[in-house]
DNA sequence: CTTTAAGCGAGACGGTACGTCCCGTCTTCTT
DNA sequence: AAGAAGACGGGACGTACCGTCTCGCTTAAAG
């Protein structure tokens, strides 16, 4: 029973959320995300600051949205093996890592979530989300066909996987090893198989 | 034998480097990276900001130096089994990243070097050097005890290993599990080993 | 028929400005020109520093404006004689430069208007242009009654009155002389008396 | 008798005191007085900033020193006729204005000095004193001869005629009208005059 | 002929002000 | 009511000088 509010007055135009949207990737990926001050974003959106202010909290939410909406879609993957699950996953994750746009937010978007005591709550919640949903459906497949015990840790596996590709896009900025998806996925399906 | 500059001029006064590092962890556990402003750790210090700027070039190297310079002196760990090995040098990582100040700072810090290209190209020299040096070691034995191959990729598990722990500590932000250590050292472990 | 600009965004508030015309006059009297600082003039003022350096260019226009511009609406003195006029003027003068802030204000000023080659040619334009103004209708009404000729040098003797007032009050600071007027207008209007 | 102090220790070494009048000389006139720091003059005098704070109590009087020492010398003029004395005069403080380092120091100078109540006395002791002799020597003179009355105000003409010299040399910066001195001593010495 | 004291170049020291940038809010007019 | 524009109070930035201090060294007079 969603009700809309009442909606008086003049109607938000969307196409200010796509322009700020677009202004946002774009700075992200020319000057930074330090430098992707709010000021800026309207500024290149031709957009009032309240603008931006009425539809996001923040800085951290904005530029969340701004970067990573287009990822959920992916299709949970099923290739009749762990290993190979596990390396389809991680690519997913690779690339929506690897865009300019998120390869330059992800180390200031995730400092300035950690910062921030209600923001870092949303973090499993949506950052991970859907990586994470999809992984508990990659293991419980695996369970079913005796891989893996069917008390594996999604948490800690996910957060060992993140974290690697993470370290390797964030913080090393090189075009990562090309086999990183798959060399990582071998170690952990290996790790976590029984036996 | 390093023939030390001249050191013509008055010398710098030490006190002033131990009042600034301690003025430094002390904000950092009250206020976060974030709130911890040059100025702010100057005042605190009962410094002029000068006198910072004289020994760091900013924030990220200052707080760097600050809180991670007492961690290099941990013994390379020998407990005869790689797991035992990889669970001792995770506790090491897992015990240094939980320290108020370093859990406040990391992830900040992390965005900032990643932003700066020249600082970015530092993180693996000086961030990770002294865990990359141990987990060789470790792998060394390893290997000559039969357990893995020689050609085991360190960075790979290093960056996995201290991605794993980056975000359980510095995203999660609560008292992490006490056995993380533990349980991914037996994951990677496992996944590593030769059969 | 001046027309305004199109004058979009939010106007400026003229309460800021009389706020800080205010705490400049406060602080001239106060603690004198070179204390008194824009960090200082807008802290006074309840103001942000931007809102200041909005407004003016720098401290010496700021002080400028806020001690120099209420002295514009004096009338042209037409006493008759010569030497009246130039009295009046001259007391004029005098008391102008008397005022608390003026006095304070007026050696560091001048000094900081030298200094910069823009400012230096502002100074007879808007800072002596009134009194040129009316020392030049004096000395028209002086020529029609034959008591001076009508080449005689505006400029050469403005200069001489100011630098007269200035060197007794701004630089000997005491109260001057209340006679310092009169003898002075005594004396030139003599020198340059025809006969 | 003036007993000199008893020296003990390394006496100063004078060529110290002649590289930095050289410095602040040189200083003045390429970069102005405001931008003539004690750390540049020292630097440019290759010499510590305490050789310069041993010697002078500060900018004001080192500069003062530096750039008006060297016309204590000039001999009182003796034309035969009030005028032409009056213009020798005024040509003297016109050269001793003119002076690069002098034009670029005087402005600021006396600023610095009217702002300090200590240095504001001390401006007519020091900075005038010889000009005033000499006017006074001049007006004695004249008194003899009978063009002017033996009561004629000293310090009221010299701060008149040195106003007028520091407006136009000062303030104005341009190089100024080479008849200034003769045209200002004509209307003063006719306003002076006795009948 | 050594002590002692001051001068000296260098530069660190605690402060203060600079002028700029960005924050998130507010106030105007326009749609 | 939303929107574009931009002013608002606040605060941090990194730099430049201030006048003092602390080094190691040099230079002379005093003991």
């Amino acid at each position: 029973m969603s009700s809309s509010p009442p909606s008086r007055g003049r109607p938000r135009d969307p196409r200010s959320h796509e322009a700020i949207v677009g202004a946002v990737n774009e700075l992200l990926a020319e000057v930074g995300y330090a430098a992707t001050s709010i000021g800026a974003v309207a500024a290149r959106a031709g957009v009032g600051k309240d603008t931006v202010y009425r539809r996001w909290r923040g800085k951290p939410e904005l530029v969340f949205e701004a970067v990573f909406t287009t990822t959920d879609l992916a299709p949970t993957p099923d290739t009749g093996t762990l290993a190979g699950d596990l390396t389809a996953l991680l690519q997913g994750l690779v690339d929506e890592f690897e865009a300019p746009a998120a390869a330059a937010a992800l180390p200031g978007l995730l400092a300035d979530f950690a910062a921030d005591p209600v923001l870092r709550t949303r973090i499993r919640d949506h950052f991970l989300a859907p990586s994470k949903q999809r992984l508990a459906a990659v293991f419980e497949r695996a369970a079913e066909r005796g891989e893996i015990g069917s008390d594996t840790p999604v948490d800690l596996v996910l957060d060992t996987l993140a974290g690697a590709v993470f370290f390797h896009i964030g913080l090393v900025g090189e075009s990562p090893d090309p086999q990183l998806a798959g060399r990582l996925a071998a170690v952990i399906a290996k790790g976590i198989e029984i036996r």
